[in-house]
This record gives structure tokens, sequence and C-alpha cells, in this order.
DNA sequence: TTGCAATATGGCTAAATTGCCAAATAGTAA
DNA sequence: TTACTATTTGGCAATTTAGCCATATTGCAA
């Protein structure tokens, strides 16, 4: 693969991969609804607290969350909205492979 | 978490981490563009054929991509071309990302 | 049939990821 | 100051992923 090309893809998958998790994809769908502190999200969650907090960092290394410090909290945003209009996508891939996994079934049923 | 919820983001982290992977990104895109041969996609991207083989069945196997045999070679196609429009989405977060970079720099050179 | 080319699969090691616990840090409040 | 809460960081073991080589498998052609 030519090097400018590699870096670029090397770019682009170090966000997606930010994104490849269950827990952090819920974070990312909450934090679209509105802001939450560390502690709402590990509540959701259901995880160790610093569990949370490293997918939290994760998510902010990539550049897809903001933090703001109030106090004792600290409350995380999400900051590329536009996200979330791929998760639609993603459904819709979803929905594909379940139809695909039924043609399927059907067929060799007979 | 719920577990209807856990459940769903696992399917959607599913699909999300099979394009996680600079690879991946190259063969999505140029599949975007056309139909490619195994062949055609391990010298675009300079891996052993089996490596890439295997990242052609991880993307099958999230229902990202079709095949289709004619003689000796097999064909790869793109199966949902609606994940093309969050690329420019990720593109947003990088050049995000390199500006806040700048302003950090600039702002502490004085 | 044999031989060759394209692709896939098995096996292996190295590297990355995950998640918990324990400990550190930061902020508030008494 | 001490105590308490929220969050992060370090460390570790278990799991997953990546990529190469060697070995199937499949299809064409002689």
């Amino acid at each position: 693969m030519k090097n400018t090309l590699k870096t670029r893809y090397e770019a682009r998958a170090k966000i997606i991969k930010a994104m490849a998790h269950p827990s952090r994809l819920l974070i990312i769908e909450e934090l679209n609804r509105k802001e939450h502190c560390v502690g709402e999200l590990t509540e959701m969650i259901g995880a160790d607290a610093s569990t949370v907090s490293k997918h939290l960092s994760i998510l902010k290394n990539a550049g897809l969350v903001n933090d703001d410090k109030r106090g004792n909290l600290i409350f995380y945003t999400l900051r590329v909205p536009c996200i979330m209009q791929f998760m639609s996508c993603v459904e819709d891939v979803i929905s594909a492979n379940a139809r695909q996994q039924n043609a399927i079934l059907k067929c060799c049923r007979g």
C-alpha cells in the first residue's frame, strides 16, 4: 500500500476502532442525547468504574468526545454528531443480514 | 446494561469492528469504486494473499461485502454503499483533531 | 489424468484489547 | 488538617486479533 494512503487509512481505522465496542457505542448514543458524567455512564453500562473511565479515554483520545470538569464531576459530550447518522447504516446492514438468513432458512427447508 | 440493549450494541460493534482495520478500509473504498477480485486487492494492499483473504472473510461475515465466483476468480463487491457516507464524517473528526492540535501548539508557543 | 493459478483454511507466534482490582489523584466539605 | 466522593491510572491475566507460512481446495487447460 502506498505510504500516504496507508497513513490515511490508519488514521481512519483508529477512529473507527474507538467506536468498535458495545459499551462505547452505548456511551456514544447516550452522549448524543445529552451530556453525562462518568458515574451515570457507569451505572448504565454496569461495569467497573475504571473500565468505563478507560472506554471514555479511548473515545476522547480518538476525538469523539469532549470532557468538562465541574467540581467533582466530569461531564462528557459527543463531539461529532454525524456519527449517529452512521448508526442507521449499521442497522441497515444488520437487517439485511437478518433477511438474508431468513431467505436461506426458507429456501433450505423447501 | 439491559440485555436486549446489550445484544443490539454487540451486533453493531461486530459490524463496526469489521471495518476497523486499515487494509479493510482500503478494501471497502476500492470496492465502492468497482468490484475487484482477491488478487487485485492483494496487490493494492501489499500483504500475503492469505491475509487479504482473511480480511475479506471478516468483511463478508459482517455482511459488508458480497462475493461472486467466476471461474478461477472471486469478485467482491460492496454490499452497503451507505458506509461511504460515514467516511466523510470520520474525515471530519480527523481534521477537527488536527485543528485542535494546531490550536494547542499555537497557544503554548505564545 | 496432470499441472498450474487463484483463493481459502489451519496453525502458529506476536501484539493488541478487555476488564477487574488496587492504588493514585483531584475536588469538596467538615 | 482529615474524611469522603468521583475519576483516573497502573498492573495483571484472559481473550482476541493480525499476519505469515504451509497446506487444502477449486477451476481451468493441456
